[in-house]
RNA sequence: GCGGGUAUGGCGAAAUUGGCAGACGCACUAGACUUAGGAUCUAGCGGGGCAACCCUUGCAGGUUCAACUCCUGUUACCCGCACCA
């Protein structure tokens, strides 16, 4: 056994013994609440990714205690989800026992790198006692009018035989086994988050979110600003459009409306080639089985005849025609098309022989379809455009918006790229949606004081044919008595997606062993929000949006405490292979982290993933580095031979001393952990080029090295006859003692660098003057040459410009 | 197509936010101590030049006494969304 081990595992009992990271609810400390995303106990164990954004939060959170913070850092597992249950069917086994076995690795492999968890708060999402609440909390989302289920076409996974969030459909294929996603009616739980776009966006000015988080978010939520328009069809009837360009109004030369909207099954018994469009309603429902890249190349799409509509401006009569590039749940599922003036429209226009007609003014019809964004900034002017002929584009806007309202047929409206949430998977492994279906009362939600409604105990299920859950087949479960009038009626056999038990467990760990609330509202006051939320990347748009969306909602009804329960949200970047590409399996470039603590330490480890790069940005592994950092401690090690009896700072030290406690707090503050490290091997470097240096010179290395790399400093610190580091305050720097009296600063002449000369804090802007111009050097520089200014940066730099 | 990010030595990266570009670490070279070195120590390490100096932060301009940093344009790569009206 290494050296290390013994005293990594030393301090880690110490730690344990001590409840040294028992967060306290109610305590008089200042309440800081550091979060880091609750890992999805995967079989193949802790990843290294892992260990970079989980040392991160622990070095703040163990630094924040020091500072005399209440910490809550807690950790659980995400456990509900495909992979267990997979694993599980393959197997015969319950996938909860599936999930204890990767806890308990996930778990071991944790505590042997030393984060500070508080482990009393640790739960899993699939605890019964856990997704109680969560099922709770659906039948409020049912109870407010927030869920419903509806016939919607869905992507079906035919291989996983599974509905698949768009999400998890990304590019028409799906996310989990890669075959490609079908198009398929289905009856689904949905949870109405479109009603909160609004406010999802607005309330991102509560948070304290990174920029490239909010634009992540606000991208999803697809915010656009236009107009919609009531449309005469003749010969009776109406439908609606929707435009962001509505100045454009007098260039309709046809209208589009979605094959798979509802639209066209109204108007179908006045169309007369049928035949052509249900013909082409049936392609476009294959279509989307297909690759979408390849279809997005033609703008296909047919004439409904016998329809025709009028602008409402000019009360022209204008072709209708189906085209699958409008779709049948944005908007209004038809738009107006001015091919002059829109890419896609003329595109289509193109290939269908429509005509065009130029309403801006100023360009080619072809040029103008491409430079659509620009006319609004170039003040160009309507033409073709009856009463509006001569406004600028701006104008226009509010102006034909402004008749169109006027005369009832027009309304400001905002669309939302967002939809609402589809919130049924087929599965087993997953909370069960707590609602009953009774043939005289319809769908009937539990009684809470009935909750959990549990998984079934069976280790042999399979998903069904049909596509609907494995618990369909448990006829014992499904069968059940309506809640409402005692007759025969069946459960719903659906259950919830992944993201549901992740939308809400960073509030449970507020209160993780309330019995008879989700979490108290004392609780939620007291540690008020999380303060520092981080994660990876790829979480920043879905999972915090359905968390986002999840408390607001819980905020509405009353049962938190703000709107906005997350305040920083960071996203590290990835830990790669040592090839620049990402960690995997097949790629054989997967580094455990197991091997390295083993071979090199935790601390090792733990310190070369926080030196390893800027955080946000991804990294390459590399074992070399890595061993510079093992070196860096054996260095600290060997200091400890230097170290004579003494409680003040060596003098000679004592300004690069502060500096460095300075350093280390802010870089740990803001995310630059690389930095803190290298000024920490600043500091170990400068006490290794002295004979001696005081306990307290050491003491106070080992401090601030420590929320890094908490074993061996502890170890060392003990040596010392100090007490523990984890018990002591974090080091005070002096400001006053961080600025350097003594500096050499660089002379230019004409922006170039001559010479350097040395200055004292106290000296004045003439003196240094005086010192740059007697300066051998800068003398040969400026002989015979006119000087034209002296410019001064008292402390930083003179520069002299000459003639 | 839209949105975001990145670009600095052989490599990972720093740069007090406009003030000596390359801190710190890796790799490498030479030397010391060693039976030995994946240990330690000393020195060197962007390019050119004997030198004085010159060139250098993807590329091209601009602002400024001074630009990795600000502005304009441009290229390459990565990520997200993608027919969203």
């Amino acid at each position: 056994m290494n050296n290390f081990t013994k005293i990594e595992e030393k301090w880690r009992n110490y730690w344990k013994e001590h409840n040294t990271f028992r967060a306290v609810n109610g305590s008089e400390k200042k309440p800081y609440y550091i979060l880091v995303e609750f890992p999805y106990p995967s079989g193949s164990g802790l990843h290294v990714g892992h260990v970079r954004s989980y040392t991160a939060q622990d070095a703040i959170a163990r630094m924040k205690r020091m500072q005399g913070y209440n910490v809550l850092f807690p950790m659980g597992w995400d456990a509900f989800g495909a992979p267990a249950e997979q694993y599980a069917i393959k197997n015969h086994i319950h996938p909860k026992d599936a999930v204890r076995e990767n806890i308990k690795t996930f778990k071991g492999q944790m505590e042997t790198l030393g984060f500070s968890f508080d482990w009393d708060r640790e739960f899993s999402t699939t605890d019964p006692e856990y997704y109680k609440w969560t099922q709770w909390q659906f039948l409020q989302f049912y109870k407010h009018n927030m869920a419903y289920k509806e016939k919607v076409p869905v992507n079906w996974c035919p291989n996983c035989k599974t509905v698949l969030s768009n999400e998890d459909a990304a590019g028409g294929v799906c996310e989990r086994c890669g075959s490609s996603v079908v198009q398929k009616e289905k009856s689904q739980w949905m949870l109405r988050m479109s009603d909160y776009a609004e406010d999802l966006l607005t309330g991102l000015d509560d948070t304290n979110f990174a920029d490239r988080v909010k634009l992540g978010q606000i991208n999803w939520i697809g915010k656009s600003t236009g107009v919609e328009v009531d449309i005469e069809i003749v010969g009776g009837g109406k439908f609606s459009i929707f435009t962001t360009c509505i100045e454009t109004i007098y260039g309709i030369t046809f209208f589009v409306i979605a094959p798979d909207g509802k639209l066209i099954k109204e108007l179908m018994p006045r169309v007369k080639n049928k035949q052509e469009v249900m013909d082409y309603i049936e392609e476009t429902k294959k279509k989307s089985n297909m690759d979408r890249t390849e279809l997005n190349k033609g703008k296909t799409g047919c004439l409904v005849e016998g329809i025709t509509a009028i602008n409402p401006v000019n009360k022209k009569e204008v072709p209708i025609y189906l085209g699958d590039f409008v779709l049948g749940d944005y908007g209004t599922g038809a738009v107006m098309a001015v091919p002059s003036h829109d890419q896609r429209d003329f595109e289509y226009a193109q290939v269908h022989h429509i005509p065009m007609i130029q309403v801006i003014e100023g360009r080619s019809t072809e040029t103008c379809a491409f430079e659509k964004q620009d006319y609004l900034n170039q003040g160009c002017k309507l033409i073709n455009s009856g009463e509006f002929n001569g406004l600028t584009v701006e104008e226009a806007k509010e102006k034909i918006t402004e008749k169109l309202v006027n005369e009832g047929i027009g309304r400001k409206v905002n669309n939302y790229k967002m939809r609402d949430w589809i919130f049924s998977r087929q599965r087993f492994w997953g909370e069960p949606i707590p609602m009953i279906d009774c043939p005289k009362c319809g769908w009937v939600p539990m009684n809470e004081e009935d909750l959990p409604l549990l998984l079934p105990d069976v280790a042999e299920y399979e998903p069904t044919e049909n596509g609907e859950s494995p618990l369909a087949n448990i006829a014992d479960w499904v069968n059940c008595k309506c809640p409402k009038c005692g007759h025969d009626a069946k459960r719903e056999t659906d259950t919830m997606p992944n993201w549901a038990g992740s939308s809400w467990y960073f509030l449970r760990f507020m209160d993780p062993h309330n019995d008879h609330e989700f979490v108290s509202m004392d609780a939620m006051k007291y540690w008020n929000r999380v303060d520092w939320y981080n994660g990876g990347m790829e979480h920043t748009a879905r999972h915090l949006l359905y968390a986002r969306f999840w408390v607001q909602f819980l905020y509405n009804i009353g049962l938190v405490p703000h709107k906005e329960m997350i305040w920083t949200r960071v996203s590290h970047g990835m830990i790669l292979g040592s090839n620049g590409e990402k960690m995997s399996k097949s790629k054989g470039n997967v580094v455990n982290p197991d091997d390295v603590v083993k071979e090199y330490g935790a601390d090792a480890l733990r310190i070369y993933e926080m030196f390893i790069g800027d955080y946000q940005q991804d990294a390459s592994w590399s074992t070399d580095s890595l061993r510079g950092c093992k070196r860096f401690i054996d260095k600290v090690i060997r200091l400890k031979d230097k170290v004579v009896s003494g409680e003040e700072y060596t003098p000679s030290l004592e300004n690069l001393i502060h500096k460095t406690i300075k350093k280390v707090e802010n870089d740990l503050q803001s995310m630059a952990y690389n930095t803190a490290v290298s000024s920490l091997m600043i500091l170990a470097n400068a006490y290794e080029k002295q004979n001696q240096i005081t306990k307290e010179d050491y003491h106070v290395l080992l401090t601030l090295l420590n929320p890094i790399a908490p074993h061996f400093t502890e170890e060392l610190n003990e040596q010392l006859g100090y007490s523990p580091i984890c018990e002591s305050p974090w080091p005070k720097y002096d400001e006053a003692k961080t600025i350097d009296q003594e500096k050499e600063i660089a002379v230019q002449v004409n922006g170039k660098v001559r010479s350097t000369i040395n200055i004292h804090i106290s000296d004045e802007e003439e003196i240094i003057k005086n010192k740059a111009l007697n300066d051998e050097n800068v003398i040969r520089h400026i002989n015979g040459k006119e000087i034209v200014k002296v410019i001064v940066i008292k402390g930083k730099i003179v520069n002299i410009v000459v003639k």
